[in-house]
DNA sequence: CTGTTAGCGCGTTCAC
DNA sequence: GTGAACGCGCTAACAG
């Protein structure tokens, strides 16, 4: 049943060593013996056991993921984009969902652990870094997404959320608008704050008013809740745009607007989301939104890490920040 | 660096095969021993090298699940389900995405045979299983998710999507509804055909009309196009109910008969969708959908995996057909 | 360019 | 209960 190197050697009529060579370093063995034994090696179906190789190897060509939520959109694609660059490498990617537990996540990373990864790319659920600190001494490449270590001991990708806020009034600025409502919460969610601060520093240099409309969670629900409000006030106490610290929210929003056919959008209130989710292309109008480069953000994690694994061990630690992109839709532009 | 059992026993004073012991079977050690080896693990950091297990095992504790598209909600709950009943056996998923793809789904098949997994859990890309065949006459568990295979040589577990049609027509029939459309297309997709065939059944036999709008694609867009179709006929010749083949659809109807106002759901058209998608809950008027029991799909198909592994080959191969569940909501029965 | 040999780290015999 | 010896399949190093 099982058919190794021996029996590929023996069919094709030379030595192991030289299968070792036809498998790993084909350009150093004659071409007519490179023949012979791929053709017992297709004859005979012989498959690579890699528990094997990397025994030897002492070290796996798999690394791990380990992210936050695999229902999240952000995280399939960085995990996609993480799986595409890896697989160019040779690589193979293992992907753990932590669902933001500690445990799960401790699961994951001894598992991991276990399997010799040569690496791991990993958005921790909790703020404690010292098992990783652990990890990264042991030689085990470690690379934060989506998150910045806070004493710059981990490589790590992240994006920068106060520009994409800054990004989205900006826009709502330059087409026009001057009274904002920056809608979002809670503002313990790190992301919400930095959206936050970038829409403030936005409105500040383009003289704009910003108030701020605080939710309880980032949910459809709540954008809804928030717009009935809005709706409630006297037409003159409106604000003529609104900045929503996710695609959710402003959904909601939208939603509330144009239910009641009380307030056009973007004619009357222009609405930005954030994070470009598929609904955000077919809401009833289409939404403008701030786009998270999450395969990129995936792509560079895996050759941050591969950085490390070449390196070795004295590699400086590399942030790479992306910025965020917007998408402009009917949102904020009508159609002509 | 890397510290092994040799180590272990070292600082503990016994021999490696205690330690070993320890690890496998600490009821055959004396509780003093134990002790002493277990804290000479901690002290040193031990962890096992799982390739040196797998390949002493001849079989490694991971199993593999290629899924067709990443993103899709069905199938992250398709792996969140394996995920979970393979951590409480002590196994591991690796996830592959073949996107569709033949390519890449082989290059996954190829990565996780080198790997030795267990099993292999796979939605394929193609209509050829030879590949498949090959694999499973070698020794390794397959099991089919989400599709049958036509001759029986496979274990497979699935979703009556027969079923899943019968029961949102019926329930619209139950509810008084006499003149139904199912949106969908193209009926090239087996999902379609199928769910078509059960609305006809379940119509037929409550005595009600069903007429047939075919959609190009399962998009949001699509179900708007149809929406304003239906919605441009005088009112006597609407149906007053219709079954979408999937939710993006049915969203997309909703928001063509919301929007311009004209048609009121579900007083005067009933929607039912199918998938339950996160956003079917937050529609303006929440869809009744036809939920698919994913995870409950990716549980099962571990379960007939290691059935498969433990049995070994003379395991007759079983198939677990899932029957979908109605969930209802405003937009079949009005809130009171 | 080819063949031979010695482990990689662990689990499993056995004899003790 | 314990310990020593062997081999899983492969690769790297060296000798031919």
């Amino acid at each position: 049943m099982a058919v190794s190197v021996r029996d590929v050697a023996a069919l094709a009529g030379v030595s192991l060593g030289t299968v070792s060579n036809v498998l790993n370093r084909p350009d150093k063995v004659a071409p007519a013996t490179v023949e012979r034994v791929q053709s017992a090696i297709a004859s005979l179906g012989f498959v690579r056991n890699d528990s094997a190789r990397q025994l030897r190897a002492g070290r796996s060509s798999t690394v791990g993921l380990i992210v936050l939520d695999g229902g999240n959109p952000f995280f399939t694609d960085v995990a996609r984009g993480a799986e595409d660059a890896a697989m160019r490498k040779g690589l193979a990617v293992l992907v753990g969902n932590s669902d933001e537990s500690v445990d799960r996540e401790h699961t994951y990373v001894d598992l991991f652990e276990e399997r010799r990864v040569a690496g791991l790319l990993i958005s921790p659920a909790g703020d404690d870094l010292t098992r990783l600190g652990r990890l990264r001494d042991q030689g085990t490449a470690v690379v934060l997404v989506d998150r910045r270590s806070d004493d710059d001991h981990f490589a790590s990708v992240s994006v920068d959320d106060v520009a994409g806020g800054s990004i989205a009034v900006s826009h709502l600025a330059a087409i026009g608008r001057r009274r904002i409502a920056f809608v979002g919460g809670p503002f313990g969610i790190r992301q919400v704050t930095d959206r936050h601060a970038g829409a403030v520093a936005a409105a500040r240099s383009a003289g704009v008013e910003l108030e701020v409309l605080p939710t309880t969670s980032l949910s459809v629900l709540e954008g809804r809740r928030i717009g009935e409000e809005i709706q409630a006030r006297p037409a003159s106490e409106r604000p003529d745009a609104v900045f929503a610290a996710n695609d959710l929210l402003a959904v909601g929003l939208e939603q509330a607007f144009i239910m009641r056919g009380t307030i056009r959008v973007p004619e009357e209130i222009a609405i930005v989301g954030y994070d470009d989710i598929a609904f955000a292309e077919v809401a009833v109008v289409p939404l403008t939104s701030v786009r998270q480069p999450a395969q990129d953000l995936g792509r560079r994690a895996i050759e941050l890490l591969l950085a490390q694994v070449e390196e070795g061990q004295g590699v400086e630690t590399l942030h790479v920040e992306f910025t965020p992109e917007l998408v402009v839709r009917q949102s904020t532009v009508a159609e002509h």
